[in-house]
DNA sequence: CTCCAAATAT
DNA sequence: CATATTTGGA
């Protein structure tokens, strides 16, 4: 039955291009300051900075909405008065952090490694320790119930055990989608893949700190105000196969730019070529609105 | 310092 | 409500 671990490897192997791959994948994700600060609002200057590498989608988008929050906006420059945005853990991400998580080996998986490993930008220890948990918690659950493991039910009555065995508990909806990888869970068999760490370098790290506009990838603001809940279309019906492939329930919808109207204040929004996921519900209440690009040539 | 678990905010 | 962030403790 290992026969299984090697061949997961074999396949993840060939996926695996190089760190290097890896290494240049930069992303960044927007920062708050820069987002505010950068900032989305000028209407009389189109200056965009149009980066827009036809070849490549690298492009930084920022969905900043204004933000109602009390602090004096425009004008101002909050240098450390910042609230940091949700982030949103898009699929790409996501793969991104199993990805190292994976190369990394459990041993060095800790947070503060994968963050490095993973060279987002904009990323925190914070941001990866707790979707690592998720994550574990993730593994953890699917083993119990895939793995039948010994005798069947030994889960203990957490998760009233009762329900359909089916592996849609909603939250794992995210790690659904991307493809684990990392079966170096089982207990019992614990199979060292750090066989092959070839290489871990990082090389650059922590350079270049300064304020420049690098490239951001992923931008991700949550703009709060009002709850809202937004729902999918009944719920979604993506359950993936464990196994299958990922299918993004979004990827491949363009959606328009709507216009985004923040306090009666009709935002600018440019739509760059690259991958614009955007989900907007609006619900007799408010609206809760997440953009989030992701530039990733990955996968 | 890292991980875990729960509370809180969005 | 679901998700992500944040706090507190081990």
């Amino acid at each position: 039955m290992r026969e299984e671990d090697s061949n997961w490897f074999s396949r993840w192997k060939e996926q695996l291009p190089s760190p290097e791959e890896l290494m240049p994948l930069s992303q960044s994700l927007i920062t708050p300051d820069l987002a505010l600060a950068f900032d989305i609002r000028n209407p009389d200057h189109a200056h965009h900075q149009h980066p827009p590498p036809p070849s490549q989608p690298s492009l930084s988008e920022f969905a900043a909405d204004s933000g109602d929050l009390g602090y004096g906006a425009a004008g101002d420059e909050p240098t450390r008065t910042l609230k940091r945005p949700r982030l949103v853990w898009t699929p790409q991400l996501h793969k991104r952090f199993v990805d190292a998580v994976a190369h990394l080996g459990i041993k060095n998986a800790v947070p503060k490694t994968i963050m490095q490993l993973m060279s987002v930008d904009g990323l925190t220890r914070e941001n990866v320790a707790s979707h690592l948990q998720k994550y574990r918690l993730y593994l953890k659950r699917m083993q119990g119930l895939s793995g039948g493991s010994g005798g069947g039910c030994a889960n203990g009555g957490s998760g009233g055990a009762g329900l359909g065995v089916s592996t849609d508990p909603a939250t794992d909806r995210l790690f659904a989608s991307s493809p684990v990888p990392p079966h170096f869970l089982h207990p019992g068999s614990r199979a060292n893949s750090e066989h092959f760490l070839p290489f871990v370098s990082v090389p650059a790290l922590q350079h270049h700190h300064h304020h420049q506009q690098q490239q951001m990838v992923a931008a991700a603001v949550g703009h709060p105000h009002l709850q809202s809940q937004y729902h999918r279309p009944q719920m979604g019906h993506y359950v993936s196969s464990p196994n299958s492939q990922f299918e993004h329930p979004f990827l491949g919808r363009q959606t328009q730019q709507p216009m985004h109207r923040i306090g009666g204040m009709p935002v600018h929004n440019q739509a760059a070529s690259s991958y614009v996921e955007d989900l907007e519900s609006a619900n007799g209440n408010g609206g809760r609105k997440v953009l989030t690009l992701f530039p990733t040539g990955n996968d």
